[in-house]
DNA sequence: TACGATAACGATAACGTTATCGATTTCGTA
DNA sequence: TACGAAATCGATAACGTTATCGTTATCGTA
């Protein structure tokens, strides 16, 4: 039928009364008539009335708005962050802009000032690689637009985080080599900067330490791109290079199960020979031969609180705001025991 | 410093001067002196000014935002089209409103009333399984706010589609085990409604067909929810019921690896026993053991053009906006031979 | 000196919506 | 009959921005 935007103006000229009323009715106010009500009402059913939501952020001056930065989607962990966040949002009426960052500083920025730009009345963030200085956020804090980092957050920047304890799941993967016999375990780490790794790594020494088996320089090595092909040229490398080596932990799946591939082709029987663990739980991990031990990582759940505690923020319902002590989330790993460490799973 | 939003009129009143004359300078308008300008550019940093593009919208009536619908967000797949989605979308200096179905036919048209309400300008849609009629795709049509499909689209609905050749995709994953040497070729398919899967279907028959083998009920099942373990049940039952059988042709890579594992459970080797082959590329297909045979999807391309088509629609770039001979694009499949068809791989 | 041309800026309206207040009508009751 | 209360509706302004048109000031030229 009609080719243009039906308005509440449209509304009021064809039943010879006001916009002022129509608004009124269509929002049920007392001192309309039902008369009048079910006029409207009906006109805008048939018509197809839908609200302005443009409008309406500007003249209420909030757009129920999140907006999402992460470095990249394709990833399985950051899917299953989305979704959780969309499920937060969407039960309490938010709608979500989601951009990436590819890893760039500028780009963030860039996608942030975007942002701001469409007034999203809260930040999402994991933070690039890159990014080692904040004055793009602070921005948004001065606005008081609350910003809340999930995954890849910054110690020195003041605001709510979403992590898990990557410490504690590097100890916990660690540990469960030494529990399974393991001796000489090396790691597989990712790159220095990020918190991530460094917890993990940290995980590791620790777990090394309490159980009495020394830290050894050359069973470390570093990624820089965190994929299945560092994992394989860093396995070759390890089983050629460490005599006695018999665990590996990798810094993500992807890693694990790269390292797991390049023994086997060097003839290591897994787990009997070498038992391999790696972090995060992807798709991967399930269906690699043997299937990889791993550390789960609840995406989920992480994207669900991150973003129910943005909108408790923003609706001014946080207790907690003035308590540092409330500032960081930090969701429970847990250990998954598969046939790459344990015999005949 | 200020914790309120930075708007043309508090720059105004800082220099004395009028919001219009503010609006000039920025935007360089040759009526406004140097002076006036550089000032007015000044202040504009010093206080990170930036444009409120809500109000923005309402006054030029487009608001460069595009509206996404699909089902799941947890999909290899779809991570790699929305992907391309934004590369085209960044480009052309659209953002992305993104917003899940969860394959149910009535969210997913509140999803598209609230699209709407944001006035997007533009939807890209991957429609829901439910989905039958298309009332609610319509009003955006009489609304001229175009429509593009991708990936599960619907025959009967006039709009641009960019998918890729199922029938044809079959047909090559088919004719590769026959190649191979399969006789018995069985096919785990998925629901009957769906475009693809009755397109990968037919690709397998025509592929006997054409090589003289003959078509049997009984090698044939049908998915409910495409997922691992309808693989691995339907692998099991195969491998039970059908005597002689020598290959299995999944819908998706999910459905195939589990195939291949339940196979392998009841001692069959792959491929030497059994051939199995998937659909998709997912990751899931590089790293199962051995890794899976499949048809190549280029999801990152679908997403590109999906978005490149429907910006060029919407600009009225569009060309053959009324030949219906342009309202196909049809990528191009191509198959990944591995380890679960091929020996030594 | 006076005229028109040009330069520089401002007033207004409009996008769609709604809170606030003001205006009008209707009705019951004294 | 008249008064006030209640019921019903409308005018206005505002959110932030900018296109359109109008206004004023400045200058060169005849």
């Amino acid at each position: 039928m009609s080719k243009t935007r039906i308005t509440q103006k449209m509304i009021a000229q064809e039943l010879g009364i006001t916009t002022t009323t129509v608004s009124k009715a269509l929002k049920d106010y007392p001192d309309i008539s039902s008369t009048t009500k079910e006029a409207v009402k009906a006109l805008a059913r048939e018509w197809n009335y839908l609200p302005d939501y443009q409008a309406l952020a500007l003249r209420n001056q909030h757009t129920r708005t999140l907006g999402l930065v992460i470095p990249e989607i394709v990833h399985y962990f950051f899917s299953n962050v989305i979704k959780g966040i969309i499920k937060s949002a969407e039960e309490r009426g938010y709608q979500l802009l989601i951009t990436l960052s590819r890893n760039s500083r500028e780009l963030e920025e860039n996608q942030l000032n975007l942002l701001y730009g469409q007034r999203v009345e809260g930040i999402l963030i994991s933070l690039a690689n890159e990014t080692v200085d904040h004055a793009h956020l602070m921005f948004f804090q001065k606005q008081e637009v609350p910003v809340v980092m999930f995954d890849k957050v910054a110690s020195n920047f003041n605001c709510k985080k979403v992590i898990i304890d990557d410490e504690r799941g590097g100890y916990l993967a660690t540990k469960h080599l030494i529990d399974k016999g393991c001796k000489r375990i090396a790691h597989i780490r990712g790159p220095l900067e990020p918190l991530n790794s460094q917890g993990r790594y940290n995980g590791y020494r620790k777990a090394l330490l309490e159980h009495g088996l020394s830290f050894d320089q050359q069973l470390i090595r570093v990624c820089k791109n965190v994929n299945f092909d560092e994992g394989f040229n860093f396995g070759l490398e390890l089983v050629d290079q460490v005599e006695g080596l018999d665990g590996i932990f990798a810094v993500t799946d992807q890693v694990g199960v790269g390292a797991m591939k390049a023994a086997q082709q060097k003839g290591y029987h897994i787990p009997d020979e070498l038992k391999v663990i790696g972090f995060s739980d992807s798709q991967i991990a399930q269906v690699s031969q043997p299937a990889l031990s791993t550390i789960h990582q609840p995406g989920f759940e992480i994207g669900q609180t991150a973003a129910r505690i943005l909108i408790d923020e923003i609706e001014g319902i946080a207790k907690d705001i003035e308590s540092d002590l409330a500032q960081e989330y930090v969701l429970n790993t847990s250990i998954i025991e598969r046939g790459s460490t344990v015999d005949g799973q």
